[in-house]
DNA sequence: CACCGTACTATACACTGTACGTTAGAGAGA
DNA sequence: TCTCTCTAACGTACAGTGTATAGTACGGTG
């Protein structure tokens, strides 16, 4: 009954059918079977590589961590923080999936190590102790998830026609006597949702932030 | 055969029951099912107040942002915007089902814009203007929504004993040559996921960024 | 009392992840 | 070359999921 040949699956072609199915229908509608059914297979073969969907998940995330570029040399310590948490947000705007792999299971794989190692290294190298390079670490890195998460879901929003009409209602619906702020703002904060601008803002806050304590 | 009595439902029961549920057993093992079966009620009978499950995730979502205390009055702004920012958390960490919820779908809702307008018109008195306002206003609750994300994920990985097991495992395999900043720095990393005092770091870093360019 | 809208029920469908037991094909040893 | 073994892929099955559709009986209104 034409069953497929051998070998011709492996664990490193199923990474990549993954990812191709969940950057083109998001990371939550991404099934096992579905992949199972693009590689032309049953869906227990794949409990062959992987023990479960997680283990999956697991590896697809390694897999885009392992695409982040290395950390820049030979310029100052701040930019070198600024061209690491660039680099992530432009792989996550590139993979929106990675919201969900990262927001599940965080720091597991070597990959995501890789990627720790480069930034406490610089932070380090800049005259961090322990502790402040720790947690300026999980500072950044929590930032730049929070900020590029919310800037995806959001472009994801205004992709749905009928979500983006009832967010536009329900915002016009306020009324400017109980929300003078939001009204006031609606087209700034509209504005400011997303973009390079905005990350660049509260990266240089922090930035700067760290300039001030250090120099004390 | 036993019909339920005819107005025993309403929307807000549904809401109460609901997010028992994910409180008990996280926002993702949350099922209409579940719920309908708790009230003692058919599934289909969640449909008359609620057009599908995404719109029952709204109405929890807007119950605990209805829960959140107003800004203080009568300290200086950055003790304000500290306040606002520390009661965002406490919310999640006590709710961790809020995590999903805010993450899925933002900034639709009643109570959404209340949490808003407070922030925002703070800084507006503070003296920010329309662009300074709505930028800061999306920085600060990236971060906050970042960095509690993380706290909350890491918390519930150190729960699952398995989870943490192989955790421990791939990091304290990680060779001290290729790694030596994360080796060296695993237990202050370890330290640093979450807590008050890490989320009061890089609130700080940010308050004190926003301070220096104010007075500039 | 009759009626009608609607709150709830029943059934069904197309999915999901994955546990279990089976089969067939590729590579190794004789 | 023949056979034996190991395992990759299969089929079946189960307990779930959200929800479309159609039906039923009850409470409030005429």
């Amino acid at each position: 009954m034409a069953r497929t040949p051998r070998n011709t699956l492996s664990a490193d072609l199923i990474v990549r059918t993954a990812l191709e199915l969940m950057e083109a229908k998001g990371a939550d509608a991404f099934s096992l079977r579905g992949v199972a059914a693009e590689l032309g297979v049953g869906p227990m073969a794949l409990y062959t590589y992987f023990r479960n969907k997680d283990d999956l998940y697991d590896a697809v995330r390694n897999h885009l961590m392992s695409l982040l570029p290395p950390v820049p040399t030979g310029v100052p310590w701040p930019d070198q923080v600024r061209a690491v948490c660039r680099s992530l947000r432009l792989l996550m705007l590139q993979h929106p999936c990675l919201v969900q792999l990262l927001g599940g299971r965080p720091l597991s794989g070597h990959e995501t190590a890789r990627v720790a190692e480069g930034l406490l290294g610089v932070l380090r190298a800049a005259g961090f102790d322990a502790e402040a390079a720790a947690r300026t670490h999980t500072t950044l890195f929590t930032y730049v998830l929070g900020s590029t998460s919310w800037e995806i879901q959001m472009a994801a929003e205004r992709r749905d026609p009928e979500a983006w009409r009832r967010l536009r209602v329900s915002i016009e619906s306020l009324s400017a006597r109980e929300f003078p702020a939001v009204v006031e703002l609606a087209p700034e904060l509209a504005r400011t949702t997303g973009g390079d601008e905005q990350f660049d803002y509260g990266l240089d806050l922090l930035l700067a932030g760290l300039q001030v304590s250090s120099r004390s």
